[in-house]
DNA sequence: TCTTTGTTTTGTCTTAGACAAATAAAGAAT
DNA sequence: ATTCTTTATTTGTCTAAGACAAAACAAAGA
């Protein structure tokens, strides 16, 4: 994906833009960590530009991990390769805050296995398993007691390394394929029978997480609901107007740890303003954005499958006929 | 999205990152239009940060369109809405190089009436008729002959603002499900029966374009092929780990005509580079940069669902026991 | 244990200039 | 008329150091 692909050198090819796509960070971070932190420390080519060689980009790709578990810049850019490995195996999911909740009662884990299944490139395995499971436990288990708590065991898995990008796009794949599945089925039960609310699913622009939105359709399908999915982000503007021109009584988002507190807070507060009140919103996903207190009374959270269906009989006891 | 959202101020409320967020345009081509062609032309807050208007955005979104399109900045970054409005309305699909290809047996084009369900937002009597179509004429003849189509006609219908973001969205969540639920009853009726090749199916970063991915995994599926499929978006060098580590035979790529022909061009090289020989390359889509040259002899090319069927029988042929 | 204050960290925005890759236009040779 | 080369223009992206507000942290107070 370079500019230059030059076979004959080896070591300093990729530009910052090379490095923006595969790390994530923005090009202006980049080079203010340089500025700052001393790191990166790309060479320049002929015409005075960044060139990274790979080494720094699988540093980087280190770094990425532990900001997203929550360490700050400060304290890892500087650090060594070795150093960074050391802190990703210590600490996993090392919320700041994680200390105030409880373990909510903590719920049978999937075992091991599935995870082994993954690393092992077992996809057919894991796939057979998934199904059966489908099938045995029934939709509404599944996703709450199985496929919620793989994806978080997923995630830790690939910010501890654990799990390559592509095990994580495989896993995906294969869970989006198989839910979509069952849900085909459990309309098919239904036969035209869907009732209200009707309601719209998407995601913010940028946020590209599609399962939780998935699991979020698998919740509002078991408790046969209308729904029209936009897929994930769509621009704010669009989801306003797809509200209106659908008709439909709510507006339901999914928010990944991922996404970045600014844009779930603002584009919430924002939606809430141009959308009628009569539409509900509801939020819901893994992002700690969603404890936020302004968010209350403007904006209904999900933070479970369950709790989109505790939502959905909530809104048909306000709206009885 | 706006970071300070004043309800009570209306004009200038939208920074640079919301503009790049919902036009797609970088924030460096922003400054440098402005610089060279006078438009946009924010105001500036407090802070001397720049302030852009909904009306701008909106004139901004007409000239992406145009781009998209084939038009060049220097003829229509400077041209005042109605101006552009009219160069929408007269040319869609005016490809400068459209001059060579001449019509190939114009194929029986889907009538209007499905264009017109988008339009309206007939989201139901769109998924029935669709569904309706795909039991009756079969997976192969219905992605060939209506989808694939009608995909092209969906991107014209964008391009002319016929059809809005959240339609276009709401067209390919409708295909995607539709499609995905035939190929699983598909391969229920192989029973575990697929044979060679096995493909690895994904895109490159940044094309997110997944319908392309799908309909090209139909096209595999009917053939009756092993397949993986990595969803959108994989880097490079997790792409080169999967082939291995996966096994497989081929990997498939699915390019849309929005994708930069550098980033196709780079990195079909790259990957033929990276990628053992014993695995094929087969690019696939609307892509214009699929015709380069250079791309003969290391990358096998299918322009349709068709020629993927035809490049599955080849590698039987040259791999048969 | 929760709110409020002050301090530090950190991402993003600003400027103008430069340059190479992509495209169009013009000319030459089949 | 086409196809290939050469020249000219257009256009996106990169560079620099500085600036500043919002987020995060630490510490003091209720």
């Amino acid at each position: 994906m370079t500019r230059h692909p030059l076979p004959t050198e080896s070591p300093p090819t990729l530009t910052i833009a090379d490095i923006e796509r595969e790390t994530g960070l923005g090009k202006d971070t980049l080079r203010v960590w340089e500025r700052r932190y001393g790191f990166p420390s790309p060479e320049r080519d002929a015409q005075g530009e960044r060139r990274y060689g790979p080494d720094q980009l699988s540093r980087l790709r280190l770094i990425k991990r532990l900001l997203d578990a929550g360490r700050r810049p400060g304290q890892v850019v500087a650090l060594e390769a070795a150093a960074l490995e050391a802190l990703t195996m210590t600490l996993v999911r090392d919320d700041p805050h994680a200390r105030r909740r409880k373990q909510p009662e903590a719920a049978p884990e999937p075992g091991p296995e599935w995870m082994q299944w993954l690393r092992q490139n077992r996809a057919d395995e894991f796939r057979q398993a998934l199904q059966q499971h489908l099938i045995r436990d029934g939709l509404a288990r599944a996703v709450e007691h199985l496929v919620a708590p793989l994806c978080v065991q997923v995630g830790d898995g690939w910010m501890r390394g654990e799990l390559t990008v592509f095990q994580e796009h495989l896993f995906t794949e294969l869970v989006q394929s198989l839910l979509r599945e069952s849900m085909a089925s459990l309309d098919a039960s239904h036969r035209g029978q869907l009732r209200p609310p009707r309601v719209l699913l998407t995601t913010i622009p940028n946020e590209q997480h599609a399962l939780g939105l998935l699991m979020a359709e698998c919740a509002l399908a078991l408790e046969g609901c209308q729904r029209v999915s936009l897929g994930a982000s769509t621009p704010l503007v669009e989801i306003v107007d797809a509200a209106r021109e659908l008709a439909v009584d709510a507006v339901a988002l999914s928010f990944s740890a991922h996404c970045p507190r600014r844009d779930v807070l603002d584009s919430l507060a924002q939606l809430r303003q141009q959308l009628p009140l009569r539409v509900a919103i509801w939020a819901g996903g893994s992002s700690p954005a969603l404890r936020h207190k302004a968010l209350a009374g403007q904006v209904k959270v999900a933070r479970q499958a369950a709790d989109l269906a505790r939502l959905v009989q909530e809104w048909r006891g306000e709206h009885a006929v």
